[in-house]
DNA sequence: TGACTATATTACATATTCATAATATTATTA
DNA sequence: TAATAATATTATGAATATGTAATATAGTCA
């Protein structure tokens, strides 16, 4: 393992990993991986309150993972993060298979 | 993403994903990647307090992330857990390179 | 316009994690 | 056996995260 470069990016990387630590939080994303989701899908698909899901949503936007569409009274949510896609891609190969 | 994979084990996945959250323990996780190592060499190599160091390689040892050798009045810790280390080979190829 | 739907916000109590200091244990070795 | 080195443990306060309830906002549609 690169050490050096794991010691400048650490801080950066463990942040993002926070909001795959979180079960509901990783469920959020794993939903989120074939594209986007409306707030009332997602909370029913992972099982959190509204309004714990908003505020999930909004943290992981406001921290550039997720990215944000409104339409009608509708907000869509996607992951635009890249470096997440690779993540859950990796997860998925070695959880999930 | 296979979401009923990830249902049954979002719990076991994100709990293991907590040690990588948290910048020096991620750091310790990439310093033990290529093999084991003794508490000091890990608490000076990452930065953190020897008491915190040793609190959290228990943690990682009782979670079954990390296995403990003895050998005259110094512990080797090492990764045991192969998820660990391949999830630590994808974020070296995501995050640094 | 009024009811409804979707989402967001706020406040707050509880739980968990983090960081630090102090001390203990255990083995080594002079 | 006394001093030292390596590691572990304990206690505690501060910071952060989590979960929930209540309420707000804003768009839709009959």
């Amino acid at each position: 393992m690169n050490m050096n470069a794991m010691h400048e990016r650490c801080e950066e990387v463990s942040s993002l990993l926070k909001h795959f630590s979180h079960p509901q939080r990783l469920l959020i994303l794993c939903f989120l991986s074939d594209g986007e989701k409306q707030v009332t899908d997602i909370h029913e698909a992972v099982g959190l309150s509204q309004s714990q899901t908003s505020q999930f949503l909004k943290r992981m936007q406001s921290e550039g993972l997720l990215g944000l569409r409104r339409e009608k009274n509708f907000s869509f949510y996607s992951i635009v993060n890249t470096d997440v896609l690779k993540l859950l891609k990796s997860m998925q190969k070695i959880f999930c298979q």
